[in-house]
DNA sequence: GTGGTCTAGACCACG
DNA sequence: GTGGTCTAGACCACG
C-alpha cells in the first residue's frame, strides 16, 4: 500500500486510500489519532500540502475529525438512536450550513436530519447518530 | 459583503460565506455559472487560489458544482419524492465513499440514504433526492 | 468497457485504452480502419479533441498509423526477420529523427536499430521488423 | 532560427525542430530545464497550445522529459551498458506499453528490448540503456 | 507558478 | 468527408 507516483490518481486522493483502508481494517483505531502531518509526509514520500488534502477529503467523508494543535483522530461512530415516524411524520437530509455546524456542534462530513412532526416544531440532528424506521405512533 | 482582511475568518471562508449568501439570495441562481475563478479572484481581491478553496467548502457542501473545462455551477436541488416506512424498515444515513460516489454516479457534497427492508437487499439513493416519512406498509 | 468521466484517469487516456484492448481482441483487426474521429467522439461521448490526443497516444506507440485524409488503421505488425550479431557487431536502439523517419519511410511510434559490424558502414533498419541473436560469423 | 508563419510545416513542427536543434547544439544542455510553456509561447509568439504539441513531439522522441509541477527538461541520455548474446538468445524491441511504462519506470518515448534466453525468464530493459553485441556465452 | 486536461470552434489540406 | 492545425479559455493537480 504505497504511494504510486506514476498513477493519474492524484497523491492526496492516494493518501486518502491507503489512509481509509487503515481505518477500516482496525489499523489506525477509532478514536485514535492519526500521526502527524509531518510524519504522513515523511512517511509516504510527499509533500505536506498532499498529505493536508488528503485529510482534508477524510473530513469531508466524517471519517476522520481534525482539532487544531491537537491533530487528527479517527471519528468514533456514534451509536445510532432509532427514530420511529409516524405517518404524519417527515425527514430530509440535507448537509449543514457552517452555521448550523458550529451552533448543533457537528462535525465537517456530517449530514444533518431534519424532522418535522406536525404541530412540533422541526428537531435537527446529526444524521449519523440515529436511524429511522416507520410504525412510529400516528398524529 | 465584502472581503475583510482585518478579520480572522479566512479568505476562503469568506468567499464562500459571501457565495453562499448570493447563491440563497438567489443573485447566483440554481442552474446558473458562476463566474470564472479568475473573475472571482479579481473582484473579490484575492488570489485564486483562495478562490479555489472557498469552491471546494461549497462542493463539500453540495452548493455548487464544478465540471472541467466547463466552469462552477450551482446546483439545482432535485425534488424530493417521499419514501414511506413500514415498521421493520431501517434507514441509515452516511457520506458515501468515493467508489459509491463513483459508482451511483452522486455528486460531491451529497449524503447516501441506505434503505434496509426485511426480506429485501438494501436499496442506496442520494439522500437529497428523498424525503422520509412513516406509515409505509408494514411487512 | 465506457468513458468514466468520474475517473482520475485522463478522457483520452481512457479512449486509448478501449481502443488498444479492442485491438488486442481482434475485434479491430489489424488493416482495419478505425471509426472517424467524428464517429469515436460520438461513440464515446467526449470531444473530438479527446478522441485525437488518444489517436496520438497510439501511434506513438506504433499500435495505429494514421492517413490524412484516409483515416487511422490498425498497423499491421510485420513479421520479424532474425538477425545474427558477431563477437564484433553492436546494435544500438534509439528513436528515428523525424528526418529519419522520413528518409527510411519508418512509422510513428517505431524505434530503429542501427547496426554496427567492423569495416562496414552503418546499417539502420525498423526496429520492429527484425529480431536480433548472438551466434553470428566472427569477423 | 524563428517561426515561420507562412510556412506549411506546423508551428508545433516548427518548434520542436528549433528546440531540438538547440538541443543538439548544447544550448539546452542535457539535464537543463526548458523556459516554460508561456515563455516558449511568448518568445516564438505562438499559443500555449502550439508549444504544449511541440513538447509532446520532443517526449516521445525521448528527447525530454516532462515532470508536472517542475517543468520540462533535456533527458540525459544515459551510458549504454554491454549485453552480449549467444547463439540461443534472442532480443526484440518493442514500445512499452503503458502498463509496462508504469511498471519498468521508463520514460515516454523509450522502447523496449526483450531479452530471451533458453531457460531462463524473460528480461525487459529499456533499449536505450544498453546496447547488443554477438559473442556472448552459448547456452 | 508549473504543467495537465478538456472543450468549442475556427479554418486548412488532401483525396 | 477525412484528418490536421490553431486558438482562446475554462478548471485541475502539484510544489
Amino acid at each position: 500500500m504505497e504511494i504510486n507516483r506514476r498513477s493519474y490518481v492524484p497523491l492526496h486522493i492516494q493518501l486518502a486510500d491507503i489512509l481509509r483502508r487503515r481505518i477500516r481494517a482496525g489499523d489506525l483505531a477509532a478514536g485514535s489519532t492519526l500521526p502527524t502531518e509531518h510524519q504522513l509526509a515523511t512517511t509516504y514520500g510527499i509533500s505536506r500540502d498532499s498529505v493536508r488534502k488528503a485529510l482534508a477529503v477524510l473530513r469531508s467523508e466524517g471519517v476522520v475529525m481534525t482539532t487544531r494543535g491537537e491533530g487528527t483522530r479517527v471519528r468514533a461512530v456514534p451509536e445510532r438512536r432509532r427514530i420511529a415516524l409516524g405517518p404524519g411524520d417527515e425527514v430530509v437530509i440535507r448537509m449543514p450550513t457552517p452555521e448550523e455546524r458550529a451552533e448543533i456542534g457537528i462535525d465537517e462530513g456530517v449530514p444533518l436530519a431534519v424532522i418535522s412532526r406536525p404541530g412540533e416544531p422541526d428537531e435537527i440532528v446529526p444524521a449519523d447518530e440515529v436511524k429511522f424506521t416507520g410504525g412510529g405512533a400516528p398524529q
